[in-house]
DNA sequence: AACAGGGGCAACCGCTTGCCG
DNA sequence: TCGGCAAGCGGTTGCCCCTGT
């Protein structure tokens, strides 16, 4: 079935040889293309004039960028898109040298399998239902020998006030093509404490499970926290980091508030791709993270890993004492995947803050931070 | 070396939009 | 206001190439 504009003549279909594009470049060079439906006649192609116009502008147009796209230019994708959805046309302007369709297949062949591997809806960019409800904890199994129970005592039974990290790995892509096994559950770190505080690390309680790979794309962290004083005050963070350079803050109030958790050594949670764990404990920030006994027996991770990972391990697991004396009251980390994949705390918080929704704040949002490994 | 499967990309299809008489 | 036409646009298809077995 031909376009109806050329159902009247025999034309040609399929790819384009070389001679019907030297043909079309020369007659557009020439005359232009005020009309598609007669360049076909007049540059001397057996294809209707569609087929005509869709060639010149996916291919042959002078002013077309070819090759692999940047990694700014997927973030911009991912940006756009998360404004104006499968507005491709749209989506282009904002990206000189390409196409609609080029975006539209970059989109579908790579950028959607990388959302969908971070547990986001591409079409929404928010958390897919199966991350939402493994993070509230359906998918957890106290059986399951990756997750861990850090108990210590509870100095108030504040409120609890949701953290969330979640980190774009390997694992986690792999994890949308083959589904774990349900008693594996998401990583939940779930720590209620007065101050309202959680917080977590992908690798802080990690136990590596075969067939799920620890991730080998930079180990990229998104990480919210809000906290949430007895004075009202709160401190709220998130990071989307997958570079160095890729963390943001608003503190709305210092943190006051005795639980020991500091500007610093939230940043040395995020930012370990500057190695900023070694500048945090060196410094004593992040001294006294008690994280139970438990995990004095985990193995270490595997030698080699990337960013973002082992970084955290040794001050979680060497940290001595000081959460139950500073409200690191009760810990609950659930480890999934072997502490590869998503790690997360609490989608509720993620969601208010927007942090899937462009609404990261500070410099830049969040989805600029992710990493792409592609 | 041969084959199968998957991914990427170019092109097509059909609906929508805008313009003009 | 309506109808016809062309262009714009997004979804889909199918081919080709690469990679793994």
């Amino acid at each position: 079935m031909g376009h109806h504009c050329c159902s009247k003549q025999k034309v040609k279909r399929g790819l384009w040889s070389p001679e019907e594009d030297e043909k079309l470049v020369k007659y557009i060079a020439a005359h232009g293309h005020s009309c598609w439906s007669a360049v076909p006649k007049h540059a001397g192609l057996q294809r209707c004039g569609k087929s005509c116009r869709l060639r010149w502008i996916n291919y042959l147009r002078p002013d077309l960028k070819r090759g692999t796209f940047t990694e700014q230019e997927e973030r911009t994708i991912i940006d756009v898109h998360r404004i104006l959805g499968n507005r491709w046309a749209q989506i282009a302007k904002h990206l000189p040298g390409r196409t609609d369709n080029e975006v539209k297949n970059f989109w579908n062949s790579c950028i959607k399998k990388k959302l969908i591997a971070q547990g986001l809806d591409p079409k929404t960019h928010n958390l897919l239902p199966a991350s939402r409800s493994l993070l509230h904890g359906n998918g957890a199994n106290p059986s399951n020998p990756a997750q861990f129970h850090f108990n210590g005592a509870i100095a108030n039974g504040g409120a609890t006030t949701p953290f969330t990290i979640s980190s774009p790995t390997k694992a986690a892509y792999d994890t949308v093509a083959a589904p774990p096994p349900p008693e594996m559950a998401p990583a939940m770190y779930d720590v209620p404490n007065s101050a309202g505080m959680l917080m977590g690390h992908e690798q802080s309680a990690a136990v590596e499970i075969p067939g799920y790979p620890y991730p080998d794309n930079g180990g990229g962290v998104l990480m919210s926290f809000r906290d949430q004083n007895a004075a009202g005050l709160q401190t709220s963070m998130d990071f989307m980091n997958g570079s160095s350079s890729s963390s943001s803050m608003d503190h709305a109030a210092g943190m006051p508030n005795g639980n020991g958790f500091s500007q610093g050594m939230a940043a040395a949670f995020v930012d370990v791709t500057a190695g900023m764990w070694t500048t945090a404990v060196e410094s004593g920030m992040c001294a006294g993270i008690e994280v139970g006994q438990q995990q004095q027996s985990l193995p270490l991770p595997p030698q080699g890993l990337v960013q973002g990972e082992v970084v955290g391990r040794p001050t979680m697991l060497n940290g001595v004492g000081a959460a139950a004396d500073k409200g690191m009251d009760m810990m609950d980390v659930s480890s999934v995947y072997g502490g590869a994949g998503a790690t997360a705390f609490d989608l509720e918080l993620m969601e208010s803050c927007g942090l899937f929704c462009g609404g990261g704040g500070g410099a830049g949002n969040a989805m600029e931070q992710l990493q792409w490994d592609c």
